[in-house]
DNA sequence: GCGAGTCACAACCATCGGTTGTGTGTGCTT
DNA sequence: AAGCACACACAACCGATGGTTGTGACTCGC
């Protein structure tokens, strides 16, 4: 089926000719006409009476044409989202749920018209994702380098928001009954966080965690996803691991698992936005003032020491470190 | 934009082989191949990156992939909604305002996984009604013919369901602020319902009503369209109408108009539904079922003579009648 | 009856979209 | 390291498609 003539079959439903419809859409009374008859071929339906003074919608052209409009706003919206120039703001995440896609996530919900792609860069490596800011081939990235002196000149990277780490235990875990937990009743309970990369920001963290509140926190080894760590979190009586408060990358009700956060201090995970320095995307503005305005994780707070002072949206970190 | 170069993007995005999407297309593998290109060309970005193991989504890719399931989704629906033989259910009604098309709204929302299609034969006339059902160009039709014996052999009228009217007026109109009315107090009131036609079976339903309850009904005239009526009945102190407690041709709202419920008796214009005697639309019957669930309207209830005593929605009248 | 409008059909032609055959690059195996 | 298996791209070819211009059939209004 070619959009085209779906189009045509539109505008000519909405205009009753044939004629005038060619005429807007820039080719002749016949190219409209076959292209409406192809449109018939094809679904094997009559969709207008002709008659001397234009056409009328069949009973079947009536069925179609909101199913046309629809398929027409459908690449329509496709178009606008990716072609080069005029695309939709295109922001990478970790992962599809992860807290920063459900904060995007949020944002869109209560701002529909504004259009949004959330994708997500198949590497892991932060350079590759601060290259593909470089080039515009995505308008933001949500992740973080450990050095911000080696970012491009023309890419900058800023705090984007706290998020807080919650306890993920099974119900035969000792601490599962708690309602909250303060970083020292996690001591000597063992904390497994399989799939953090060596020398990663994420393994910075966990050690700087482990070293200032003497926590025996396990991440090493490899993941074997997320179902497996659920399921072994189900079963163990020992074995806790930390999320992120806004993570939906587990659903605990399904295997009877609790969410307990932590406070006095909250642990909170700075997570940074790398975006353009000059003419980024005028729709990140909007993203980067939401961002501010998320409510900030309760105090007392602990920060890794790569984020001692708290910082707010659209603070840039580089400037604000030397 | 070719659809079917869009389904092949969705299925070599699912398999991530250009190769095995040609083979579950039927068509070769370079033909997939000159697709996606025409695709990429036409988007003027690259979709996928070709590897040695088959293709892998670039981001733009992967922003145009759900977009392009949408696309083919709304390509199929729109397929299934007309394509003879396997098509929608299909029901005619005299508006998409009436009482008819709103109770086929609110059985829609409750059970939004039947594809239905509700539309309006552009015809007054019911025996073209009757030819469309017998045709099978459309399922069932809201409408009814004043003498059943008239109906093709393969072709039944069925009760519907009962629609009580209300009283329409405006605030500065005598019975403005009543709650409730009865027949007799409309009475040496003028009810002015314009746009019936005559000798049609609402013709014959108002001439019953005013006879049997000494009503001052003026049901002649054209209609100028429902802005002229309602401002006509929102500036008048003595021009009421009569209308269906769910039709929604007006909102009262907009013109500081009331509609106040007729009671003891309710007057009920009884609703029919055409539709073929035998092999009906599948769908029909949970249709059919609904209305039969329809709250029935507050008694004591009037009804005209050709509907005395009260009918439950699949009961055939033409069987009863004689 | 005729002119002005509509849409459809015919003839023509460039382009497109499919095929088969072949080339190129990559990764795994021997 | 060589060779094979595999996947995608390119080339050549060809019928179908989709556009054009020209014309015909039909209806409506004057």
């Amino acid at each position: 089926m070619d959009t085209e003539a779906v189009r045509s079959f539109v505008r000519a439903a909405e205009l009753g000719q044939l004629q005038r419809a060619a005429d807007e859409l820039g080719v002749t009374q016949q190219a409209v006409s076959k292209r409406i008859a192809s449109l018939e071929r094809e679904l094997d339906v009559r969709l207008f009476t002709r008659t001397a003074r234009g056409v009328e919608l069949t009973l079947d052209g009536q069925a179609f044409l909101p199913h046309a409009r629809n398929i027409i706003a459908g690449v329509d919206r496709a178009i606008t989202a990716i072609k080069p120039g005029s695309r939709a703001l295109r922001i990478d995440v970790l992962g599809l749920r992860s807290a920063q896609a459900v904060v995007l996530h949020d944002y869109w919900r209560s701002h529909p018209e504004i259009d949004l792609d959330v994708v997500t860069l198949r590497v892991n490596d932060p350079r590759v994702a601060v290259a593909a800011v470089q080039a515009g081939d995505v308008d933001a990235s949500f992740r973080s380098v450990t050095d911000p002196a080696t970012l491009p000149r023309d890419v900058q990277m800023i705090h984007a928001f706290d998020s807080p780490l919650e306890l993920l235990v099974g119900p035969r875990h000792p601490l599962a009954s708690a309602r909250t937990l303060t970083p020292s009743q996690l001591r000597r309970h063992r904390i497994w966080v399989p799939g953090i990369a060596p020398r990663s920001e994420w393994a910075e963290f966990y050690d700087q965690l482990a070293t200032d509140f003497d926590l025996r926190i396990d991440a090493a080894g490899p993941n074997f996803g997320n179902e497996v760590l659920l399921d072994i979190l189900a079963d163990s009586a020992d074995v806790a691991t930390l999320v992120g408060s806004r993570d939906r990358y587990v659903w605990p009700a399904n295997h009877d698992l609790r969410r307990i956060p932590i406070v006095n201090p909250t642990l909170a995970y700075p997570l940074s936005l790398i975006l353009r320095r000059e003419n980024p995307h005028p729709g990140l503005r909007a993203i980067t003032d939401h961002l501010g305005r998320l409510s900030p994780p309760p105090t007392p707070t602990w920060r890794p020491s790569w984020a001692t002072t708290p910082r707010h949206s659209g603070e840039d970190l580089d400037r604000t470190r030397r």
